[in-house]
RNA sequence: UGGCCCAUGGUGUAACGGUAGCACAGCAGAUUUUGGUUCUGUUAGUUAGGGUUCGAAUCCUUGUGGGCCAACCA
């Protein structure tokens, strides 16, 4: 009965997929339920996005839910922002929570719980210090000892914890411990605490609560009343799996059961809340969404699609193996959705002038067609002005130009796309030598699809009228690190790339540019792929580069 | 060095005791009015030793290497 849900395909599956599709078929479970539990206190970057995909992914492969839960247990670094942010980021990442539910609404039974755990003699209030906590810990190699509370009766125990909560003691006064094992070589289990006094106020439940339950406490049992089946987290959560166990059954409540997998880590970022936090703080970027950061504002403002990111996500797989992505998979990902869908305009970066000397009047304007998007037949055409003076890029003209490069130089030519074949006559210079612009002559009949001129030249560039060239600012990314892995520095953030942002606010583009919206995606013919900028205006619209093309010419280059 | 997790080309990831495959990256070529795309070909791998087996990446074992764990964080 579960045929359909179980792939039938031989393509193969990852390890959760393999537990899972068991358990389907043993009839342990009959569907699945996951979740996916960020804490609200910051943005969401692409590690999540791994996340998403897989807890998403899974319920919707095996025709379960999976629902979105705040983990809002800790009221002092919390916020209504984040907890906005993480919502939109799931849904434009293209998923809907089947619920939308909060650790925090949960508090009620938790709080039930404590007490029924206390009755039972199995926790206890500790008015030890934290340092004195710690020291009777003990080390992985040597036992704790007991605290002088932990023998505590369970009335005293009720009495004491039901001050805690109504407020009687002040924060950081006293804790509530599960009373455990104090020898077991997993230190979680060495009477881990359950709550904590925070005379805070909660996003979400105000100054209802005086105590506030920890991770431990709060996690497994969330799991258990949304009856999740699969409860996936990263690696460094497998310490926790015995007290997650621990808690569910001396409760005696749904088993959840916890799996882990390892997290994404991309090469050239840093990946920690703390440290994008400490970016956006510092102002070493323009703020969570900021196009360079790793987080999914940010790639989303860069201009990623969710597509490509989701394809992202399938590609670098799910297993328990750490892992160091190279972020060239990422952008892969990014021009492989893009060459698909994205329409070609011609943008002139750094302009360079050309005049047509053979070209008939300075007013004469030709208009020639050119395809929306070569992949796509169906986008149609476009037609462009073409006119005696024109600009190109400064990278297509040199003076001296290496071998193998065939783009223009002195008495060279090239055709402009869609255009003509010119030919360069003369270069004009500043006082210092620069080149200013270029004379260039025509071939009349070396139209695009009517050439007769049986010339053939290699290059082809592209170009704007001048006339009808419209102003643009474009800002080019770098890696925002200039090394692999920034946080393995003592300090991180002393390999920030200096050049992580170049703006170029004189660029030229197509009129057909102007009047784009935020958030559209182009492709600048041999350029690269370009987003509309939220910082647009109708004067002057903004563009960020999401991507170069791939440029076989700077590879080329970079060899000589 | 107490416990736990992990180990396959440069980077990821498959192979479930029976031909080490796929993707990205790299390299070479073809096509191309984007030095893009597409297509073709190609380089490169089982952490080490021992054991079980007709047969081991896979099972056992001992090393080695990496990671995680002793927050009133999650």
């Amino acid at each position: 009965m579960n045929a359909e849900n179980t792939s039938s395909s031989n393509e193969s599956l990852n390890f959760i997929e393999e537990i899972i599709e068991e358990d389907l078929r043993s009839g342990r479970h009959s569907s699945i339920q996951t979740r996916f539990p960020p804490e609200p206190n910051g943005y969401l970057h692409i590690g999540h996005a791994k996340s998403i995909c897989l807890n998403f992914g899974l319920a919707q492969k095996y025709n379960g839910k999976c629902n979105l839960r705040y983990d809002d247990t800790n009221p002092t670094k919390e916020e209504q922002e984040y907890v906005d942010s993480i919502l939109s980021d799931v849904r434009w990442l293209g998923f809907e929570p089947d619920q939308v539910l909060y650790a925090s609404d949960y508090f009620q039974q938790l709080y039930e719980w404590a007490v029924q755990l206390i009755r039972a003699g199995k926790a206890y209030v500790d008015f030890s210090t934290p340092e004195e906590i710690g020291v009777m810990k003990g080390t992985p190699t040597t036992p704790g000892t007991p605290s002088k509370f932990r023998e505590t009766s369970p009335e005293e125990n009720l009495a004491l914890f039901e001050r805690m909560k109504n407020g009687d003691f002040p924060d950081g006064h006293c804790v509530l411990r599960a009373k455990i094992d104090l020898a077991a070589p997993n230190m979680h289990l060495r009477d881990p605490y359950l709550y904590r006094i925070k005379h805070a106020h909660h996003h979400r439940t105000g100054d209802k609560w005086n105590i506030y339950p920890m991770y431990d406490w709060a996690h497994g049992q969330c799991d258990s009343i949304e009856r999740i089946t699969h409860s996936v987290c990263t690696l460094e959560f497998i310490p926790h799996r015995a007290l997650y166990d621990w808690f569910i059954e001396k409760l005696g409540i749904f088993p959840s059961k916890q799996y882990e997998f390892a997290r994404l880590n991309l090469n050239y970022t840093v990946m920690s809340k703390r440290k994008l936090l400490q970016l956006v703080q510092e102002g070493y970027v323009s703020g969570w969404d900021d196009p360079r950061m790793p987080t999914i504002s940010g790639l989303r403002r860069r201009g990623f699609t969710p597509e490509s990111i989701r394809e992202f996500a399938k590609r670098v797989g799910v297993a328990k193996r750490e892992n160091i992505i190279d972020v060239g998979l990422l952008e892969f990902c990014l021009r492989e959705d893009l060459n698909k869908r994205a329409l070609r305009r011609f943008a002139v970066l750094r302009p360079l002038k050309v005049v047509i000397t053979n070209y008939p009047e300075t007013n004469e304007v030709e208009w020639l067609e050119t395809e929306n998007n070569p992949e796509d037949p169906e986008t149609g055409k476009r037609s462009l002005p073409f006119s005696r003076e024109l600009y190109i890029e400064q990278d297509d003209f040199m003076e001296n130009p290496p071998p193998k490069y065939f783009r223009l130089s002195p008495g060279g030519m090239v055709r402009l796309k869609s255009a003509y074949i010119i030919k360069c006559t003369e270069c004009v210079k500043d006082d210092n030598g620069a080149v200013v612009e270029l004379r260039c002559t025509y071939v009349p009949e070396s139209r695009s699809g009517q050439d007769t001129s049986e010339l053939k030249v290699k290059g082809v560039i592209h170009w704007l009228s001048a006339a009808h060239a419209k102003p643009a600012e474009v800002r080019l990314y770098e890696r925002l690190f200039q090394l692999e892995d920034p946080a393995a520095e003592d300090d991180f953030k002393k390999s920030l790339n200096p050049n992580s942002l170049e703006v170029i606010d004189t660029a030229l583009v197509e009129s057909a540019l102007s009047e784009t919206l935020v958030g559209d995606l182009f492709q600048f013919t041999r350029l690269g792929y370009f987003c509309t900028d939220t910082d647009s205006n109708t004067e002057k619209p903004v563009f960020n580069r999401s991507v170069t093309l791939k440029d076989a010419w700077a590879k080329e280059v970079k060899k000589q």
